[in-house]
RNA sequence: GGCCCAGUGGCUCAGUUGGUUAGAGCGCCGGCCUGUCACGCCGGAGGUCGAGGGUUCGAGCCCCUUCUGGGUCGCCA
């Protein structure tokens, strides 16, 4: 049973009671992290959210009954007590108060602990599922702890800089209409309306635009979004999306707020300076460049393309490839020549698990001799082009793939990350922004026969590209734009499309009919007719960007009650199943089919 | 849906070619200890080796199935 609190009240945090206390009594609550008992004189290291303090319990200071109670303190216990502060006796300088201690006159067991089922402490290496089930306790660790006031500061952050720049924060519905683009919905049926569902929403995108035309101006909102698809490190279900929208602006308004937005959040929330302007690349520049369209630019190893070297030669790899339509790049991986033959193996697995037939390679040895997989192709000619165009030097690693440009781009960009990750050249304290601009406005879906839009329907193209809607649709390039930080996509947005003629052009480019537009849509293509501003607005995912400031590998550990690889809840068990009542109050039937 | 990795006391792991009674560190329980802070010393408990099946004289180890978790491809406007 645990003590009352009656009669104390806490004066400080742990890591407030500092050598200017020395000599006051306070009164501290929390968790017991450690106990060292030495007999007649025991240890505390007592532990809140602020860090850890040590309480020192003398039978010559605290009563026989309190004495007691101490001995019989253990791991995680809840406690209350109250003491002077004084000099310690021996310093511990690794502690943030290790110069004091409280020597205990009175000591409350607020509540026992049963031992925990793993130990709360810093850089644990307990395995997941365990942590996740156990959340409340995982959440205890000092590094989630600082995860999760990192999260607060950014998000108090971004209010306040958005809040100063004139931003409204307006909520939008969780009960939304499901849309046939893009990811699949989390359906909620609707009981007053059986056989009709509600979908929480995947962005407040169609919302927020109706604010635009509301002529709220300036919008945002840290907002919970949904998408029920896959889950991987960087992807929950539910997730946060800091959100905005603002009227009367083109592309460069939208980029300028957001650098300003982001030079602040990342200053007031780790100390770190984002030099202005940040680089933008377009998106046919980041492929050619980056093989990606979230390059990540802290390091080189950037394609070359050596179609033009190698399109007349003997080597049908590389010829049937060009022929296709496609192109011939390489990378070179500077002083990666050593690599045993087994780690360039690996490395054409790697090209391979991302579409490529093989990854073809060159090592220059470091006394000028070849060693390679495919040289024995091409005359003498050719390979010393190819040298020349991969500025090729002793001791390099030359890796090339040939065939059509998404599995040439897709292969390298990747081959690219995985080699820099071999050679350490992704240091997580480094921060490189870029903006990617001038997206392909829709992109062609085999599975359909259809274009979809890359970003979304409602999209503006760019003004230049709006007659190609009707000819070449492939060939628009959107007023669309990312946001990418380290090689993660950390945000993204564009200018919309206000015109009624050219949104009509977009959803015939779509494949969609007018009534299909407007049985989707219709509420905003309504909303448009009573007078448009010009607007435009990006979204970050808040739980990325938290990731790559808390220099995390995953954004389950920025998240406080994240889900597991299927979705589900180990702690709470979600999702689970509804009683037969509840189904029928719904007019729903389970149907599982095998 | 595919592929890859992992699963052995509470936690993290070791476990040789298939061969005695499955080990270690930490944690936990008990005892001693007045300056510890990875406290120390002494003693102790704790394991159906994820589950099921198979091969074998014999399985933690080999095979099949399955479960759990992680990574990844597809997917994610």
């Amino acid at each position: 049973m645990g003590e009352s609190m009656a009669g104390l009240k806490r004066t400080h945090y742990c890591t407030q009671v500092k050598e200017n206390l020395i000599g006051s009594e306070v009164v501290v609550m929390g968790w017991v992290q450690k106990r060292r008992n030495l007999g007649s004189l025991i240890f505390i290291d007592l532990r809140d959210r602020t860090g850890l303090l040590q309480v020192v319990f003398d039978e010559n200071d605290v009563d026989a009954e309190g004495f007691k109670k101490a001995e019989t303190l253990r791991s995680e216990f809840v406690i209350a007590v109250r003491g002077n502060v004084r000099q310690r006796e021996s310093i511990n300088p690794n502690m943030e108060t290790g110069h004091v201690e409280v020597i205990a006159k009175e000591l409350r067991i607020l509540s026992e602990a049963e031992t925990p089922p793993f130990a709360i402490e810093e850089n644990s290496a307990v395995k997941e599922d365990l942590r996740l089930k156990y959340r409340y306790l995982d959440l205890r660790r000092p590094d989630l702890q600082s995860n999760i006031m990192l999260r607060h500061r950014v998000a108090q952050s971004v209010r306040n800089f958005l809040d100063s720049e004139g931003f409204l924060e307006i909520e939008t519905p969780m009960l939304a209409k499901s849309t046939p683009e893009g990811a699949r919905d989390y359906l909620v049926p609707s009981r007053v309306h059986q056989g009709s569902f509600y979908a929480l929403p995947q962005s407040p995108q169609t919302f927020k635009q109706l604010l635009m035309v509301s002529g709220f101006d300036r919008y945002f909102q840290i907002v919970k979004c949904f998408r029920d698809e896959d889950l991987r490190a960087d992807r929950q279900p539910e997730f946060t999306q800091i959100d905005m929208e603002l009227s009367f602006v083109q592309v460069d308004d939208v980029i300028d707020i957001n650098e300003r937005l982001l030079q602040r959040v990342f200053k007031e929330a780790i100390n770190v300076d984002i030099p202005l302007p940040i680089p933008r690349l377009t998106y046919q520049e980041a492929m050619d460049r980056f093989g990606s369209d979230k390059p990540d630019i802290r390091f080189g190893l950037e394609l070359v393309n050596i179609s033009d070297v190698v399109k007349d030669s003997d080597f049908k790899v590389f010829t049937d490839a060009i022929e296709n339509g496609g192109s011939v790049r390489g990378i070179n991986a500077k002083g990666c020549g050593n690599f045993p033959r087994k780690q360039i193996d690996s490395l054409v697995e790697v090209g391979k698990t991302y579409g490529a037939k093989g990854i073809a390679w060159i090592v220059v040895n470091e006394d000028g001799t070849l060693k390679s997989s495919f040289t024995k192709f091409l005359s003498e000619d050719t390979v010393q082009a190819i040298l020349k165009a991969m500025d090729a030097q002793k001791g390099d690693l030359l890796l090339f793939c040939a065939d059509k440009n998404s599995v040439v781009y897709d292969a390298l960009g990747n081959l690219r990350l995985e080699i820099a990750k071999r050679l350490g050249l992704t240091k997580k304290d480094e921060y490189s922004f870029v903006w990617v601009t001038e997206f392909p406005l829709l992109e062609w879906d085999e599975e359909e026969q259809r274009f979809v839009a890359k970003h979304h329907p409602f999209t503006s193209p760019m003004d230049e590209d709006i007659e190609l809607l009707d000819t070449d649709p492939g060939k628009v390039r959107a007023k669309a734009y990312d946001i990418c930080l380290n090689g993660v996509e950390i945000g993204g947005g564009s200018i919309r499309i206000y015109q009624k003629d050219v949104q009509e052009k977009m959803f015939a480019a779509l494949g969609f009919s007018k009534e299909a537009a407007y049985e989707n849509f219709g509420f905003l293509m309504n909303a448009f007719k009573y007078g448009v501003p010009p607007h435009g607005g990006l979204a970050y995912g808040l739980d990325r960007m938290v990731m790559l400031m808390a220099q995390e590998d995953s954004i389950r550990d920025v998240i406080a009650f994240p889900k597991v690889k299927d979705a589900s809840c180990p702690m709470t068990e979600a999702p689970g199943t509804v009683t037969q009542k509840q189904l029928e109050e719904l007019g729903l039937k389970i149907d599982i089919k095998e």
